[in-house]
DNA sequence: TTCCTTGCAAACGATTTGCATTGGA
DNA sequence: TCCAATGCAAATCGTTTGCAAGGAA
């Protein structure tokens, strides 16, 4: 996944919402291409090493988590992490740290994809429940807390 | 499930742990018991009826659930839903609405429980994980939300 | 008596917001 | 030009903690 074709999607979706796809964004837009998992606003703005206040971090994740570009993650210790949306990154899940709450991303062997979005789609009928969306986490030690 | 025979078990693990199951702490119980999804701290305030300050809540919480009778879940808006351990409670996963953050319970069939467990362990060896449990959410919106 | 627990109030930390300024189409 | 976006500081809100009082073993 290059930067440059996910920024051609990001800009058209921004600009049908309406919003700008201005540096600062275009700056988060590549932390999280380069990331292996959900980032949070304070996780980027070390990354990204040039002084972007927290404020404005905070600002173009909320604008791009609800044009649809980015994903919240909720972790422990009130911390929100943002990834790429599904649409841009591909359906994956997440290996959670229970000790850093670091977050990896993992792909599921298409087989159990299938059968796991069948049942998500039973069981949600059935909990009169209009299911949008599924995510499986793995919880345990990463490599560095092992 | 009855609150009684939960009360047993917590009795005796919290005993192990070295703290008391006082009567503040049983109603955290009983109402985790009565409830069909995880509770934060303000829900349980509310639930309770009887005023119950907050701080006194959050550090019942937080003793119970390092006593591993209580298990955390993050949701949005940095609120912490706390829920029976599945020792307690059983093995379980979650509909999450995003709209209003509720969180209800739900179990899957045995077959796919143990094809996801399976593949959780092959996932985890990959990511040079140790998996110590799994948890599926479904996101979607509620029966209220809808 | 000894230590755990509780209440209240103050402190924290992640996130949000008011307001004046800046910047892009 | 004009409105969205940004920076800074102040405000929110869920949660945590210090400290003195209460309670069980």
């Amino acid at each position: 996944m290059t930067t440059s074709s996910v920024d051609q999607q990001i800009r058209s979706r921004l600009g049908d919402a309406g919003v700008r796809y201005t540096t600062g964004r275009q700056r988060v837009t590549s932390a999280l291409v380069a990331s292996d998992g959900p980032r949070s606003a304070a996780e980027l703005q070390t990354q990204l090493g040039s002084a972007i206040p927290l404020s404005s971090l905070y600002r173009s994740l909320a604008v791009m988590a609800s044009a649809g570009v980015l994903a919240p993650h909720h972790g422990s210790q009130g911390v929100t992490r943002y990834e790429l949306a599904e649409w841009l990154s591909g359906h994956h899940h997440h290996l959670v740290c229970i000790d850093c709450g670091s977050v990896d991303d993992i792909e599921l062997p298409d087989a159990l994809e299938a059968t796991l979005h069948e049942l998500v789609d039973t069981v949600a009928d059935e909990g009169h429940f209009v299911a949008l969306g599924h995510a499986l986490e793995v919880e345990g030690r990463c490599k560095a807390c092992k």
